[in-house]
DNA sequence: GCTCATGATTGCTA
DNA sequence: TAGCAATCATGAGC
């Protein structure tokens, strides 16, 4: 829509227009020619203002200026543009229309929320994030190789965090820049043209929409960065370690000694993570993989089994214990032990 | 490089 | 949902 296009005007009811717009020639423009108009006519009616807007294309620079300045001085230019805006607001521009209130994204929401949980975005915390500090603490407390990885992982995602903001910061400035130049052009250009303030704010909606989905796919990548990073990082299979020697003997010391109920409850699963310093759920596959391959091989675990049975015979007799409870000290323990053999024994 | 040990994962069952 | 069984992937010893 420009004003130099009267077509809009065409289709409007002639109760619009009829007195003010110069008869329509047979190839359906507007005559500039036409007798009453007169070129340095002042614009002290609607019609003549058109016909003055219509012609400046066809006249020098100088002139145009000229034109255009007395155009601006005129009393009724502030209605005539008024009358113009609305027009366009009731025909075409409303192709252009679209929701301003749209929903938030949902995708927008998720990436938001999981750069949030990874210490991306948000403010910086110490030591990155809190569930990938969490994983990564378990995973470290082992040995010092798994702690050195957790400052490598936490290096580079700092790394990430800042190329993140880094780039975040030159998609707002060039968003500013680009949005306040356009407002400049528009405003500048709303002397000559019928550009209503709600078409302008129209325009800067689209504009942020559009570097918002930049915005997006900057947070789209980001994510994946961090994705790739975790499973290289966290990929337990292949950042596999032993336990260490301590933890594995108090792992076979709960095993033994419980070799009729070999399920430790969730307190004792918790108590054993912390005494070797990895998870419960490493605590519970551990002993999945313990029952299993003792029940496979028991001849070779029995040996390992009196071992036990013998080292803890010792810590009796010296008063100690090793502070786990034993076998068979709760009913629950009890019917588990039943539980047990009948599967042992298939 | 091969073999065995071992921690983790997956699919299934009760 | 916990546990079993099979399997995978990696570590460690030789």
């Amino acid at each position: 829509m420009d004003g130099q296009d009267p077509s809009y005007i065409s289709n409007l009811p002639p109760s619009h227009y009829s007195p003010m717009i110069p008869p329509l020639t047979t190839d359906g423009k507007y005559n500039m020619y036409d007798t009453n108009v007169n070129e340095n006519k002042p614009f002290n009616d609607v019609n003549g203002m058109l016909q003055q807007i219509m012609s400046i294309v066809d006249q020098s620079l100088d002139e145009a200026q000229a034109r255009k300045h007395a155009f601006n001085q005129s009393r009724l230019k502030p209605a005539f543009f008024q009358v113009l805006c609305e027009i366009k607001e009731k025909t075409a521009i409303n192709i252009r229309n679209f929701p301003e209130d749209d929903p938030p994204d949902s995708q927008l929401m998720r990436l938001d929320n999981m750069l949030l949980a990874e210490g991306i975005a948000g403010p910086e915390r110490l030591g990155g994030s809190s569930s990938s500090s969490a994983s990564m603490n378990a995973a470290a407390s082992i040995n010092d190789d798994s702690a050195l990885e957790h400052g490598d992982y936490r290096a580079k995602l700092t790394q990430i965090r800042q190329l993140y903001h880094s780039e975040l910061e030159k998609y707002e400035q060039a968003c500013n820049d680009f949005t306040s130049h356009v407002i400049n052009l528009l405003r500048e250009q709303s002397r000559a043209r019928p550009i209503s303030p709600r078409e302008i704010d129209r325009m800067v909606s689209i504009i942020r929409k559009k570097f918002s989905t930049i915005q997006l796919q900057l947070k789209q990548s980001t994510c994946e960065a961090v994705m790739i990073l975790r499973s290289r990082f966290l990929d337990a299979r292949r950042k596999r370690r032993n336990f260490s020697k301590t933890a594995t003997e108090v792992l076979n010391e709960y095993f033994y000694s419980h070799l009729s109920n070999p399920y430790p409850s969730e307190e004792a699963k918790e108590e054993l993570a912390r005494k070797c310093g990895i998870s419960v759920s490493q605590v519970s596959n551990w002993f999945g993989n313990k029952r299993i391959r003792y029940k496979k091989n028991i001849g070779k675990a029995q040996e390992e089994a009196n071992l036990y049975a013998s080292k803890l015979a010792n810590q009796a007799a010296q008063g100690g214990g090793g502070g786990m409870h034993r076998d068979s000290d709760s009913p629950h323990q009890a019917e588990s032990t039943r539980k047990v053999r009948s599967r042992v024994t298939k």
